[in-house]
DNA sequence: AGTAACCCAGGAGTAAGGTCCATGGTCAAT
DNA sequence: ATTGACCATGGACCTTACTCCTGGGTTACT
């Protein structure tokens, strides 16, 4: 299918599209039409890559890292895909944490907000936002 | 305290600091010295503010979101609360989903990767990365 | 008074992830 | 052959969250 198909399909523009293919991320053949300028032709799997890369994004990862997981020799993807589950492992429960906590205290302000507020337990945040510790 | 200790008891740049005073996350005060551009004094509440912008950051956050927390009436922290706890859990169970996944997928591997590759049930995505549907 | 160490404002620069636009080639139907 | 829908490239521009730099004021100490 031609980009705009693909875009369609994909709920993404044209131009992040565009963006995609330049970053590497797809790599769609070039159709017999276009002359000079060949139209790009997507096919079914690029749009499972569309699905990875908004998924792996909605989970926080960069282009880059998703891009790194996409052209990944299949063996190295296994390291790479525990990583990311451990990772993702961990921020789910920090953030399921959070949400427990959020619980406690919307129950806290319900409840008068007499007393103690509830504490939050401090979060493990040993996966990627953590860096910035010198 | 001046806002070079500020900074390293919150582990944060000066610069930093200063970024998130200009965003209007913090608001110290204006202490006596400085002369026409007055030194900034921060508390230990200012301290507690770089506490929750750190955290709220590493779930996800943007700097926007955790100063629209920060500066809601209490009544409307409470929606704000709730909708917070929302998006967290659907996240959080969504990483945690993927995580499981990805544990499939890799003792799919291990085995051989014979037959059919696990599923990935679809995500929510219900949260602020679902946005770009038009 | 000199100087180091600190403070300020303002503005430029950066990287990521897009978005928009001008210009021009191509295709299909009339 | 012309028109409209679609394609391509290249580059400017935008936002977020910083980071760095310049220039200048203040404070504390000797």
């Amino acid at each position: 299918m031609l980009i705009s198909e693909f875009a369609r399909r994909t709920a993404l523009s044209v131009d992040t599209v565009r963006y995609y293919v330049r970053a590497g991320l797809m790599t769609p053949q070039q159709g017999t039409r276009g002359g000079r300028n060949p139209y790009q032709e997507f096919s079914e799997a690029d749009i499972r890559v569309a699905d990875v890369i908004r998924f792996g994004q909605a989970l926080g990862m960069s282009l880059k890292e998703i891009s790194a997981v996409l052209h990944a020799p299949y063996e190295s993807q296994l390291e790479i895909l525990k990583e990311r589950r451990d990772d993702l492992r961990a921020r789910g429960e920090d953030l399921l944490r959070l949400a427990r906590y959020l619980d406690e205290k919307i129950e806290w302000i319900n409840a008068g907000s007499h007393g103690d507020p509830p504490e939050l337990e401090h979060p493990s945040l040993k996966y990627a936002a953590a860096d910035g510790c010198d």
